[in-house]
DNA sequence: CCGGGTAATTAGACTTTATCCAACTCTTGA
DNA sequence: TCAAGAGTTGGATAAAGTCTAATTACCCGG
């Protein structure tokens, strides 16, 4: 049984063709895709793929905590398939974006925000990669 | 004369009475106004005030160095006139975004990016203000 | 003060991202 | 087998933002 397959049903998810071909797009190569990157995507794999599709399948995996939205590039949200706490770097050249290992950086002095319940935090920093 | 218009013309920039009303409204209330928050302001204080007008003045603004841009909300840019470094945190009850000062939180590790060169970062949390 | 050229503004068309909706199809279980 | 519910679809719709061609305002030299 492919990975994408039990993927959906460890999480109670009915496999359908567009299902698989949607999570098997996430699992593959794309690090930060937009919706419309997960549909071209899908549509090499499975021809009959709609854009509301798409968008419900998203939306569904975002509730189910199999994916997580992120604020990183202008115009569209982008889907972060990577449920681990990280960073994110911004390659303000090609708009890449690369995930920075959590425990790379040390955010210090949140005993500060006393009037605040912080339920998350992440560090977002732009910039260039070096060749 | 009003402090929008010295404001403008530091900067070299036309005084037109569009300009005025939106330079208003960005020094006045709202801490992280969209498009569509400043096209409501300027047209209080300037009945002759398009779309396209406010969205080319705020783009010059902030080619300008008066302004700059945030994504902090889905859907939308939000302009930040606060061009002291600082960091976000965004009230996921209601999305209000409040500044945090720069100095009351410290990032630590940078140095383990080394293949990055870094041009900017800021720590965006998220969370409820205590009431 | 006048006239002409440039700068600024405008309404509306257009593009892109995303959601909504009603119709259709597929799956499942009795 | 077949009805009910789940899933999918194209197209309509909405919102953010850009573009364009035409108009208006402004400035400056004569």
């Amino acid at each position: 049984m492919s990975n994408a397959i039990s993927f959906l049903k460890d999480k109670g998810i009915q496999p359908t063709a567009q299902r698989i071909a949607i999570a098997e797009a996430l699992l593959g190569n794309t690090q930060h895709p937009t919706a419309d990157d997960i549909l071209a995507e899908a549509q090499k794999r499975c021809a009959i793929v709609s854009r509301a599709t798409v968008y419900n399948t998203l939306n569904l995996f975002v509730e189910k905590g199999m994916l997580r939205t992120q604020l990183l590039k202008e115009g569209t949200v982008v889907f972060d398939p990577n449920l681990q706490k990280h960073h994110h770097f911004i390659d303000e050249e090609d708009g890449t974006i690369i995930d920075i290992p959590w425990n790379w950086l040390t955010v210090q002095g949140r005993q500060k925000l006393e009037d605040y319940d912080i339920d998350e935090y992440q560090v977002i920093l732009r910039g260039r990669r070096k060749r």
